[in-house]
DNA sequence: CTTGACTCTGGAGCTAAGTCAAGAGTCTAT
DNA sequence: ATAGACTCTTGACTTAGCTCCAGAGTCAAG
């Protein structure tokens, strides 16, 4: 057993948190309560980078601390049916997400290209056609169904 | 002109939120405060219910708010230039975003397929390998870099 | 002109995900 | 053995994005 263990402080930097933030993972038990020195002190070992990193990029795509708790538990056969479920669960959710992201980014870019074109013609006198606003009528070019 | 107005009510249902939440919006001036009958009653166009959603999608998006706003910001030239700006960086940071999920998918993918070969093969007592929690050495297994 | 559904304003309350602070203890380097 | 950096726990505070409430007014139907 080597000798590669480290405190919350570095945890922390190592994975791009604040310590309280794993302090915080750990209360709601997103982290397995951590080891301790003779004196009390966390420790870590690296696979507890990769899990807080886990945790982090799993937030930037929006699931909430409890989701992400629930992907990470581990236990029986019972539990791990629940993980697969879950699992598949929120890999369709996951490509929903990506269509509509791909459907918003068209959005931008057509509002951005319209912006360009508005700056280019109209100069100082630009006024951006972002997002029907109720004024221009760059809304109702389609409906919907 | 037409009479295709309608009250909160009505706009909150179509455009799927709460009418708290279109108050809401308003007060944030994410929506261009709305006329009012004589009785002080807000009334919408169509337009509003596009802007409701566009406002929903980009905050599933994980946009704040605050960047919303900016997004729908409408005014003179300087301003204009100021839209483009942030939509192109939007445009940018999705794009990231849409990176990451791929990734993030992937992981997800490998976990579902780790856990559905435990199942088959340990039946009763598997453990789901999910996600390095320092107890089994599922980590380890490939280091970064 | 009354009734019931709807809406108004203003402000309080709520949840998620932290952050901050106080007071005390621990570790390490000199 | 002491200074300085770090960490401990507990609990209060913060921000975003709503939601809920009270008390009062409005609107459409009968």
């Amino acid at each position: 057993m080597e000798q590669t263990e480290f405190r919350i402080g570095e945890l922390a930097t190592r994975a791009g948190v604040s310590i309280d933030a794993v302090r915080y993972y750990e209360r709601l038990k997103l982290l397995p309560r951590a080891g301790r020195t003779t004196g009390g002190f966390r420790l870590f070992g690296p696979e507890s980078v990769e899990r807080v990193q886990f945790i982090k990029q799993a937030q930037e795509l929006g699931l909430t601390l409890d989701e992400i708790k629930g992907l990470l538990a581990t236990g029986g056969a019972e539990e791990c049916r629940s993980v697969r479920d879950l699992l598949s669960k929120k890999i369709g959710e996951l490509d929903d997400k990506m269509a509509t992201m791909k459907d918003f980014r068209r959005t931008l870019a057509r509002h951005l290209s319209a912006c360009e074109r508005e700056l280019e013609t109209h100069g100082d006198s630009a006024c951006c056609p972002v997002v029907a606003d109720g004024r221009n009528k760059t809304a109702s070019r389609k409906k919907r169904q």
